[in-house]
DNA sequence: ATACCTGCAAAGTCTTTGCCTTAGG
DNA sequence: CCTAAGGCAAAGACTTTGCAGGTAT
């Protein structure tokens, strides 16, 4: 099963006019076997890819596959950190646009503390919080 | 209401034992006027911001905003980009630990898809996606 | 053959710190 | 006064790119 989603992937990539390199290949087996998102250092420190290929390979193939829809680049957009106030008993959620990075809140009510309650039961997470953002093409830039 | 928001904040952040400076009151104002999270760079280069004092003094001063839970800091958690392959039908959310930095997939049903149906709709966006993170301390850390 | 990939090393971009001066309380 | 805060400039931490040589198709 996680034998064909690598066939599959690479299929996709080659559809892409990507070459099929071991450095390709691995990189897809590592993020399969995977169950969380990785860092490109993640990615490059991995025993599978350390002595494979160097960390600017790694990171040109990310940065194709991100392009091509092959794997989605998460956290982290426009390379900085956001702050904002935190005000007891409020709470923003955010639409933004991945082409100008515009950000918006979105003022309906957010359908997950329910689920953060249910989480802090279940995991013994304590102090929970979340982020829940919201990225497509906003209507200026399709 | 706003005016008032800025005393309690100023309020909280003397009882955190900071100091009342011009920088940190234009900082809060700033935050406060601002209806979305602001990165270091916006929040300096910000003209309320930029005569009055040094990038490295606002970064100080976010810095321990964030530690006394004045403000929050989204996004850049480990200060890198997550990649995450993008397998059609397959979604992942994710609980996050704010100490330990161990990430776990979480296996309830992601309440959110509703909200992104009636988002697309609303807005015009389109090729929509979502991002979902809780936070929290994990019980080890504890 | 000929694009496309890679490794290596250098250049960028931001963030973070050190140190000494300034200024709240 | 005494200690926290701020300015300036240097140091870090990663990311990103240029170039020369290797490789899949």
């Amino acid at each position: 099963m996680q034998k064909d989603q690598l066939e599959v992937t690479l299929e996709q990539c080659k559809d892409a006019g990507l070459r099929r390199t071991k450095a390709l290949s691995m990189l897809i087996e590592t993020l399969i076997t995977s169950d969380s998102p990785m860092t490109l250092a993640d990615l490059s420190d991995h025993k599978n890819l350390t002595e494979l290929c160097d960390r600017a390979t790694v990171f040109r193939l990310l940065q194709k596959l991100s392009n091509k829809g092959v794997v989605r680049r998460l956290g982290l957009h426009e390379r900085a950190a956001y702050f904002t106030l935190l005000i007891p008993g409020r709470h923003q959620d955010f639409l933004i646009c991945t082409d100008c990075g515009d950000i918006q809140p979105i003022n309906a009510p957010c359908p997950v503390h329910q689920l953060e309650k249910e989480i802090a039961t279940n995991t013994g997470y304590t102090s929970l919080y979340h982020e829940l953002e919201f990225f497509g093409t906003c209507p200026t830039c399709t």
